[in-house]
DNA sequence: ACAAATATTTAGATTAATCTAAAATAGTTT
DNA sequence: AAACTATTTTAGATTAATCTAAATATTTGT
C-alpha cells in the first residue's frame, strides 16, 4: 500500500494533522510558518501531495488544505512514532522531560514497525505520552480527548492537568519546576481581562501560580465541575 | 568543528573506511558496487568530499581515495553507532542476531551523541558488537584486531571465531543453527584445494561442519597455536 | 463596493544526489 | 610499442526540496 515518504513529507503531514486539529481547512502560510520554510514552498508541496496517487491532501488554490483518510493515516503513524519514542526515551534512556522531543523528531522517521511495536510492548502499550499527549493506537485510531485550554479557564472552575506542549524545552523545564505536569488538579482563583493572566492554585500546595497566556495557551486541561472552596 | 553530514555522505565514509581495513586506497568501481550506485555518481561524490574545508577524502584521478583524518574520524562515529545500536537492540528491545542490522542501518545517521552516550552506559560500555565486532571508543579509537579470515586457516589449527559479517541476515540464521557465534573454539580438520572447502569441529560438539569460502570469507578468527589432537 | 493590506501562487534558479552515454585513461597482452 | 580491454571520468539530464521576486487572489476597512 502506502509508499515511502521522504521525512520532508512526513514533516507536511505531521504539521497538517496538528494545524486540523483546531481548524477544518490549513492555510499554507500558517504551515509554512511552523516548518520555517517560504510560503512558496509550501505551495508547491502541497501541490504535489494532492497530485499523488492516491492524494494525501486535498487542496483548493487560496482555500488551504485538509488531510484526505491516507494522509491521516500517514500523519497517526508518525505521530504514534514521536510519542511513543518520548516516553521509551525516558523510561528506558533516561532523557528528561525537556530533552525527549528533538530526539523524536528525529527518529520518528527512521524506526520500522518492528521498532514501533517493540518499544509499545516495553511500555506496556500507553495511551498517553511524556507530556499527556494521547498516543494513537497500533491501528491508528486517536483516541478523543475531551480537554479545553488552560487559556478558556476561569475563577472557581477546577480541573486537571491533561498535556502540555513537548516542543519547547525551556517552558518545559518551567513547568516541571511549578509542579504543573499531567494529572495535577488545580482550581483557578483568578482572572484578568487585561493580560488574560490565570492565577491557580495546585492540589496538595499551598502556593499559588500566575501564569500569562503565552504559558496557558500551551496546555490543556480536563474541566471538572465546579466546587465550592472547603 | 565537523559540520553535518548527510546520510549519503556518511555512508560513503563508512564504506571507504570498511573497504581500506584490506587495501590502502579504494576504486571508484569498488564503492559503486557495494553503495548500489553507478561509478559515475562515485567518482562525482569523492570529488566533492575531497574538495571540502576540511577534505574528508584524499584522491588522486585514476588512483582511488583514502580517508583523511577528518573523514575517518566521521567514519569511526558512524560504526560506532552502528556497533551499539545492534547491541542495544538485541539487549534491550528483543531482535534477533540477524534483524539488528537492517534497523542500525538507518538509525546510525539519526542518533545524537546524547542518544550514543545513553545507549553505552546502559549497556555497560561494550568493546565489542553482537556479531563480535571491535567497537571504537567513545573517542573513536578503533580497538586492533588481530584476526584473520577463517577462509585462511588450515587442517590441524585450532583458532576462536571472532567475528562475522553483519549485513545478511539468511548466513546469520544458517551460522547461528550451526553454533558458529562469536567465542566459540574450533578445529580445522581438512582443506579443499579445489573449492576451499574447510571441514570444522567446534569444541563441545561432536558434529563436523563443511563450509565453502563464501561462507568462511565472512568470517573472522583469533588463531591460536596448533595442537596435537589429543 | 472599492482600495489597501495580506496571503497565496507562479516563475525561474539553486543544491544534492543520482542517472546514462560518451570520452579518456590505465593496464594487459601479444 | 601497439592494440585491446576494463575502469574511471566527464558531460549533460533528472528529481526533490528549497529559495527570491513578481504576479495574482482574497480579505478587510471605510
Amino acid at each position: 500500500m502506502s509508499k515511502h515518504l521522504s521525512d520532508t513529507v512526513e514533516d507536511y503531514l505531521k504539521t497538517i494533522y496538528k494545524l486540523s486539529e483546531d481548524q477544518s481547512r490549513v492555510g499554507t502560510g500558517q504551515i509554512a510558518e511552523i516548518l520555517g520554510v517560504s510560503p512558496a514552498s509550501v505551495t508547491v508541496m502541497v501541490q504535489r501531495l494532492a497530485a499523488e496517487a492516491p492524494p494525501l491532501l486535498d487542496y483548493t488554490k487560496h482555500k488551504g488544505v485538509a488531510l484526505t483518510e491516507e494522509g491521516q493515516r500517514a500523519a497517526l503513524e508518525i505521530i504514534r512514532h514521536h510519542r511513543l519514542l518520548e516516553l521509551f526515551l525516558h523510561e528506558v534512556l533516561g532523557y528528561s522531560w525537556d530533552q525527549v522531543h528533538a530526539e523524536a523528531d528525529r527518529l520518528e522517521h527512521v524506526i520500522s514497525e518492528e521498532f514501533e511495536e517493540r518499544v509499545a510492548e516495553v511500555l506496556g502499550d500507553p495511551a498517553r505520552g511524556l507530556h499527556g499527549e494521547p498516543i494513537p493506537s497500533r491501528s491508528l485510531v486517536m483516541p478523543d480527548n475531551h480537554s479545553s485550554f488552560l487559556l478558556e479557564m476561569r475563577p472557581n472552575q477546577v480541573g486537571r492537568i491533561r498535556e502540555v506542549n513537548d516542543d519547547d524545552p525551556g517552558l518545559l523545564r518551567f513547568l516541571e519546576s511549578l509542579g504543573i505536569v499531567p494529572g495535577v488538579i488545580f482550581q483557578v482563583l483568578d482572572y484578568s481581562v487585561y493580560d488574560d493572566n490565570l492565577r491557580l492554585k495546585l492540589e496538595g500546595s499551598p502556593k499559588e501560580i500566575v501564569l500569562g497566556a503565552s504559558v496557558t495557551s500551551q496546555i490543556l486541561v480536563e474541566e471538572a465541575e465546579p466546587e465550592m472552596a472547603g
